[in-house]
DNA sequence: TAATTAACGCAACCAAGTTGCAATAAATAT
DNA sequence: ATATTTATTGCAACTTGGTTGCGTTAATTA
């Protein structure tokens, strides 16, 4: 419970979209309680007694449009979804590179300036990057 | 027949693994003809009247394999490909950002050196950078 | 407490990519 | 040139991450 007197329920009140419903509570919860980035499949296995996965796809989805989360494709293209920093449902700041270890799989956020986004002659919306190799962790 | 008189031929009978089969000289003379990326489902339908979307995919591992294409996931998490400019079978370079067009879809290679692939404490092996915007022809 | 309406669960579905295997066709040996 | 070897192909069935439709449930508001 918690978790709840935070940020989180304050801003979801202030939307006035997304309702405190248990699903809302537990997703927030393991974001909450992890601050690298989070596979859809992962929370699909580790709620999927607690909620259906169709249900999962459709939180993250509108956190994700309320600029509460921003989701970036991993290995093999699967979904992954982190907490956003700055973000609004107007617009999304989130264009930061990622980091997953190739060894134990985890994925985590990088500052954003490490990547130079600006191309001549184009307009450039979207950057999503991730890098890939050993973590801290596995690389001894 | 123009095109398998060029370096092509050349490289695979020095490779000595991949046989030129039909199929071979079709996806190959699909990267000759077009200098930007091109998806795997484009390639299947471009050419599913003339070999099954297996050949497609197994034929494209295989070229990857050789260091003749590289590969990364665009939109949706779907499979693109890309000629390599100086890669093998034993060592693939092409690790540059990519730029796809959200308007027309079309993905192109840019230079590599529009990106810093160095963190601090991690080895980094891959890197998938795709960023998304207007291009030069959709942007006017 | 009742009415409203967003959110949920379920089952069926979609589609990109994979696998097993028998048939075929390059490459190599005779 | 012909036979043998073996990589490659086509087909059909499968895998799986993610989506859709719809009737039911539960959070919000009146």
């Amino acid at each position: 419970m918690i978790f709840f007197s935070s940020i989180y329920l304050g801003y979801i009140c202030f939307m006035g979209v997304l309702r405190k419903t248990k699903s809302v509570k537990l997703l927030l919860s393991e974001f909450e309680k992890q601050s690298t980035a989070i596979s859809a499949i992962t929370l699909i296995e580790r709620l999927q007694s607690k909620m259906n996965k169709t249900t999962i796809y459709r939180v993250l989805e509108k956190l994700e449009d309320d600029g509460f989360l921003h989701s970036f494709l991993g290995k093999n293209g699967y979904k992954w979804y982190a907490k956003c920093t700055n973000c609004s449902s107007a617009e999304h700041h989130d264009v930061h590179p990622h980091f997953q270890c190739t060894d134990c799989g985890k994925v985590d956020c990088l500052s954003k300036d490490a990547l130079i986004p600006n191309i001549p002659n184009r307009k450039v919306d979207v950057s999503r990057v991730v890098l890939q190799g050993k973590c801290e962790d596995c690389f001894t």
